[in-house]
DNA sequence: TTGGAATGTCAACAAGGCTGACGTAAGTTG
DNA sequence: CAACTTACGTCAGCCTTGTTGACATTCCAA
């Protein structure tokens, strides 16, 4: 408590009340995001992991096992256990690299592109909705004020597309 | 593709691209979201799902049960695995409801509370360093955006604070 | 008195994280 | 060339947190 006020370092509002929802809001709306999604993959043998995965193959096409994982920060067994399932089902496929033969370039196949657009369609469809009801400016804040919340790393990774094929 | 364009519906800028940025956005900051309190939790034997508990239970003290079930949107055998450990650990207590006695309402333990202020802590600095750094009319927008990409039922938890002792 | 609501609990299971250990192919460097 | 390192795969096992199903208890309300 004891927290900033009001209006004392010229940025105002920041209460204890007022971050707290905040926190809520962030819970709350987390909860939307992922639930169209979650709705299709039930019943497909998918979860939010291969979502991700499948998310930023789109993304960046030919992207390697090494730069997905350092994306989405979890172990190699971890990823791996969800791209064998998206190579088994002929949704994402591996080719070796030209240059370093070791790195693994991964492509969503036709299949998969189709499950990625049916996944991003929903997704985007809530996003498209919440930006038209909240207008133009509140989309501007909200980018602005997520960008500050991610940790520096992801940050770039966010704005990024950085270092060669990611 | 071939969704908004710029400025046709009135609302400009709908591009797949930008509703992308959007989507990934969210992705990452809900990553540094959690990230502090995750760690503060680790080693404690606690869990995001005991954050959960407990921050409702600070929020609405009193709250019964089946009021958490409807907010956390869980089942009550996971929520009680929960629960029973914070209980054993005497972070929360539950007292018999008077007017109907099957409820349980649930409250912090002065232990209960310290944890909470500890996890709470954490998550305010990092929601309020990021209000600092976007200022107060990127929040607005944060906020509005957030709402409306709710779930009706969860905007009014969000909003809410109805019914009795939620 | 009886049905249903609110709660607790037991058991079993799955997804998706994790660690540790090991293997292999392929670059890199002394 | 030999040795080290990197990128990746895989096996085994563990944990948290979600799920379903079944069953018991308590108690309000018709």
């Amino acid at each position: 408590m004891a927290e900033g006020s009001n209006s004392s370092d010229g940025l105002l509002f920041l209460t204890d009340e007022q971050l707290r929802k905040g926190i809520e809001a962030m819970f709350f709306a987390y909860r939307g995001f992922t639930s169209d999604p979650d709705r299709i993959l039930e019943g497909l043998d998918y979860g939010r992991a291969h979502h991700r995965a499948v998310h930023f193959i789109h993304r960046s096409p030919g992207t390697t096992v090494g730069n997905l994982l350092s994306i989405l920060g979890v172990t190699k067994q971890s990823l791996n256990r969800v791209l064998r399932t998206l190579f088994e089902d002929g949704m994402v496929e591996a080719r070796v690299g030209k240059t370093d033969k070791r790195e693994r370039h991964l492509f969503l196949t036709d299949k998969g592109a189709a499950l990625e657009r049916s996944l991003s369609d929903a997704q985007r469809a809530r996003m498209r909705s919440a930006y038209r009801a909240a207008g133009p400016q509140a989309v501007q804040g909200f980018r602005t004020v997520l960008e500050a919340m991610m940790d520096p790393d992801l940050r770039r990774q966010y704005q990024g597309l950085k270092e060669n094929g990611l």
